[in-house]
RNA sequence: GGCGGUGUAGCUCAGCCUGGCAGAGCAAGCGGCUCAUAAUCGCUGUGUCGCCGGUUCAAAUCCGGCCACCGCUACCA
C-alpha cells in the first residue's frame, strides 16, 4: 500500500424517521470516525461521507400520524441526527441528506446511466395500494389471516406464528396496517434492475474481496445464487422524481428510496467537492488509482453495499455481464471492503420482551460524556458478533478502565511534574527501563495501527489499552515520588519518560477518544486542535424540494495530530491538571434500569 | 424451510482461518506503594472450551451430526 493515498469512508445513511439509538451509532457512527480519524493521522487523504435518508414510506406514515408534511418531519430528525453525531465527535466531511437538489440530480443521473446501458428495463407488476391515498403500500404494511396457519396477525411478507413466506395476495381478510382499509391490488408500470444481468461480474469481483470480515463475505457470495430483477420505482409522492418523459411531472410515481439511498455516497461526494469550492473534487475518491473505499454499517445492510450499490456502480460504468459504457460522470470505482457489524442490544435480558426499547443517543449523552461512550463501543460493540450492552459493564468500563486505567495515569503523570518541576522535565540519562516504557508504546503505533486497518478495533483499542498500563506498572516500579529529594535528576529523567509515554498513548487513543485526547493534549502543554470536531453550518441553496436552506455536518481535520510518537519538549510549563474522566456511581445502574422499565 | 452468526472461568469476552500444556479484563483473596479521581503495582484460584461422533501422535481449533439463542430471507430501509 503505497502512502498517501486516497480512503473513502462511506457511513450508512440513518433513517430519517426518528432520533437514532446508541444501537445506530455503535452499528455504522462509531467504527467509522475510529477508522477515518486513524486514516487522516496516518497521512492518508479521507473523505467521510453520509446523510439522512429521508424518503419512502415509514416516513410518510410517521409524517402523516403527526399530521405534518414528510419534509417537516425529515427537517426535524435530519437536524435531531445530525445534533447527535456531532455530540459523538463523528468526523464526517459531509454529513447531508437525501432532500438537496443535487441529491435528486445525481440519483437521477445514476438511472439514466444504468437504462442507456440498459440494465433498467420496464415491467408490469401487480402491487398493492392504498385506496385512500394511491401511494404503494409495501407487504410489510399489509396483514391479515395467514391462509396456512390462520392465524390472524400475519403480515404481508411473511406469519409471525408460522414462519411461512407469503405474498400478500394470499392473505385473507387483507388491511392495511397503517389505517385498517382494505387494500387494492393493481397493475402499475415500473422500472426494475436487472441484477442478473450481473451474477458473472459481482461473483468474479467478489473472489477478489475474500480478505472481508469472513461473515460479510460469505453472506455476500450466497446471494449471488438467487439474483433477481428488483423494482427501483415505486407509487409514491415522496422522493426522487423519475427522469423520463410521461413519468417526470407524475405526483405518483418516484425513484424507490433504496435506489437513491445507496447513490448518497456518490451525491454527498459531489456535494462536498462543491461546497469546497472544487466541483471535480470528489474524483479523487471515485476514480484515482490510488483509491480504496470502506463502507460501514449494520449487518442489515450488506445486501445494499455488497451487492446492490456494487451492481449500479458496475452498470453506470458500463462493467455489468452486458458491457456498455460510462456515463457521463465517468467509470466509478466499486468497494473496497463493506464492513458490517453485527446487533447491540440493551439490557436484553431484562428488558427484551418489553418493547424493544433502546436508548437514545440524545439521552445518553444528556447524562454521561461522549467519550465512555465511545470507549465502550469501541472496546465491546458488536464488531463480530451481537453484543449486549448493561449498564453495569457500562459504569465498570467507564470506572476501571477509562477513569482508573487511562484518566489516572494522565493525572498522577502530570500533577507530579506540575508540583515538582512546574513543567516538562529535561531527561537525562535512560536507564534500560526507560528505554524500554519507550519502545513499548512506540512499537504500539505498529500494532494498533496494523489492527484498524484490518477493521480489527476492538483488538486495537486493547492494544492501546496495553500501552496503558505499561506505564502504570512503570510508575509504580520508578517509584519517580521517592526520588524527590535523593536523586531529584533521576526523578525528572522517570517523568519526562512517562509523559512522553502519555503523549504517546493520547496519539494512540485519539482515534477512540478525540475529545479527551484533545484534553490531554492541552494538560500537557500543547496549543491548538490536536483532534478536530465535526461542526454544524447552514448550507444556502435552493432545493428541488423548496427548500431555502439546510444543516450540514462539516470540519476540518487535516491539521490534527499524526500516528507517531511526537517528542515532548522539556521545558513547556505544566499546571496540576482536572480529571478528564467522571467517575459514575453506582447508583446509576439502577436509575437507569428504571428509566428503561418506564419505556421511554 | 434456506442462509449466516453465536455458544470458552462467577461476569464480559479473546483465541478457531494457519491443530501443539486453555487466555485477558473485571469480580474474589493476600501483599506492596502513597505521586494520583481510595486511583496504582505484584502474587493467588477458577474451566466437562454447548452435546455426540470422526480425522490426528495431538482438537476449543479441522470434518460430520445434533441442541440452544440471535439475525437475514430481497415490497422495512
Amino acid at each position: 500500500m503505497t502512502e498517501p493515498h486516497h480512503v473513502l469512508t462511506a457511513v450508512a445513511w440513518p433513517y430519517a424517521s426518528g432520533p437514532r439509538h446508541i444501537g445506530h451509532v455503535a452499528g455504522f457512527g462509531v467504527p467509522s470516525d475510529v477508522f477515518s480519524r486513524y486514516q487522516r493521522m496516518a497521512g492518508n487523504n479521507v473523505l467521510m461521507v453520509s446523510g439522512t435518508d429521508e424518503h419512502g414510506t415509514p416516513i410518510l406514515v410517521a409524517a402523516d400520524k403527526e399530521g405534518v408534511s414528510p419534509r417537516e418531519l425529515a427537517d426535524r430528525y435530519n437536524r435531531v441526527i445530525a445534533e447527535d453525531l456531532q455530540a459523538l465527535g463523528l468526523s464526517y466531511d459531509l454529513f447531508t441528506r437525501t432532500t438537496t437538489g443535487n441529491h435528486y440530480s445525481i440519483a437521477q443521473g445514476l438511472f439514466l446511466g444504468l437504462l442507456d446501458n440498459g440494465y433498467v428495463f420496464p415491467r408490469t407488476t401487480l402491487g398493492a395500494i392504498s385506496p385512500s391515498t394511491g401511494r404503494t403500500l409495501p407487504d410489510r404494511y399489509i396483514e391479515g389471516t395467514c391462509p396456512i396457519c390462520g392465524y390472524d396477525g400475519a403480515r404481508g411478507d411473511q406469519c409471525d406464528n408460522c414462519g411461512n413466506q407469503l405474498d400478500p395476495t394470499d392473505l385473507i381478510n387483507p388491511r392495511s396496517r397503517i389505517n385498517g382499509e382494505t387494500p387494492v391490488f393493481v397493475e402499475a408500470e415500473h422500472y426494475f434492475l436487472d441484477l442478473p444481468a450481473f451474477a458473472e461480474s459481482l461473483g468474479s469481483w467478489l473472489q477478489t474481496r475474500q480478505n472481508w470480515r469472513p461473515n460479510v463475505w460469505k453472506f455476500s457470495m450466497n446471494l449471488l445464487d438467487d439474483l433477481k430483477p428488483r423494482a427501483i420505482t415505486r407509487d409514491l409522492d415522496w422522493g426522487v422524481p423519475v427522469p423520463l418523459d410521461g413519468w417526470r411531472d407524475r405526483p405518483d410515481k418516484r425513484l424507490y428510496v433504496w435506489f437513491d439511498a445507496v447513490i448518497g455516497y456518490l451525491s454527498a461526494s459531489v456535494e462536498w467537492a462543491a461546497l469546497t469550492g472544487d466541483p471535480d473534487a470528489w474524483r479523487a475518491w471515485w476514480q484515482g488509482d490510488d483509491v480504496e473505499s470502506y463502507y460501514f454499517m449494520g449487518k442489515d445492510n450488506i445486501v445494499f453495499h455488497a451487492e446492490i450499490w456494487p451492481a449500479l456502480l458496475m452498470g453506470y460504468s458500463g462493467q455489468g455481464d452486458r458491457g456498455g459504457h460510462p456515463g457521463p460522470l465517468g467509470a466509478l470505482r466499486l468497494p473496497t471492503e463493506v464492513v458490517s457489524s453485527e446487533y447491540l442490544t440493551v439490557e436484553a435480558r431484562k428488558i427484551s420482551s418489553s418493547r424493544g426499547t433502546g436508548i437514545l443517543v440524545r439521552d445518553f449523552l444528556s447524562r454521561y460524556d461522549a467519550d465512555p461512550l465511545r470507549y465502550y463501543l469501541a472496546a465491546a460493540g458488536p464488531e463480530s458478533s451481537d453484543v449486549n450492552f448493561t449498564w453495569e459493564e457500562f459504569v465498570r468500563r467507564n470506572n476501571d478502565e477509562l477513569v482508573a486505567g487511562w484518566g489516572n495515569l494522565v493525572n498522577r503523570t502530570i500533577s507530579m511534574a506540575a508540583k515538582n518541576v512546574g513543567a516538562i522535565p529535561e531527561p537525562g540519562d535512560l536507564t534500560a527501563a526507560d528505554s524500554a516504557l519507550l519502545a513499548t508504546t512506540r512499537a504500539a503505533f505498529g500494532t494498533v495501527g496494523g489492527l484498524l486497518r484490518r477493521s480489527r478495533q476492538k483488538a486495537a483499542i486493547g492494544e492501546a489499552m496495553k500501552t496503558v498500563a505499561e506505564a502504570n506498572k512503570y510508575l509504580s516500579d520508578q517509584a519517580p515520588w521517592k526520588l524527590k529529594n535523593d536523586d531529584p535528576a533521576r526523578m525528572s529523567t522517570v517523568l519526562h519518560t512517562a509523559l512522553q509515554a502519555v503523549d504517546d498513548c493520547k496519539a494512540l487513543l485519539t482515534p477512540f477518544l478525540p475529545h479527551s485526547a484533545q484534553q490531554v493534549h492541552a494538560a500537557l502543554g500543547g496549543t491548538g486542535t490536536w483532534a478536530a470536531l465535526p461542526e454544524l453550518r447552514e448550507i444556502e441553496e435552493e432545493t428541488a424540494v423548496g427548500s431555502p436552506a439546510y444543516t450540514v455536518l462539516m470540519g476540518d481535520y487535516d491539521a490534527a495530530g499524526r500516528w507517531e510518537s511526537v517528542p515532548i519538549r522539556p521545558g513547556t510549563p505544566l499546571v496540576p491538571p482536572t480529571p478528564i474522566f467522571t467517575k459514575l456511581d453506582p447508583s446509576i445502574v439502577s436509575a437507569e434500569l428504571e428509566r428503561l422499565e418506564a419505556g421511554a
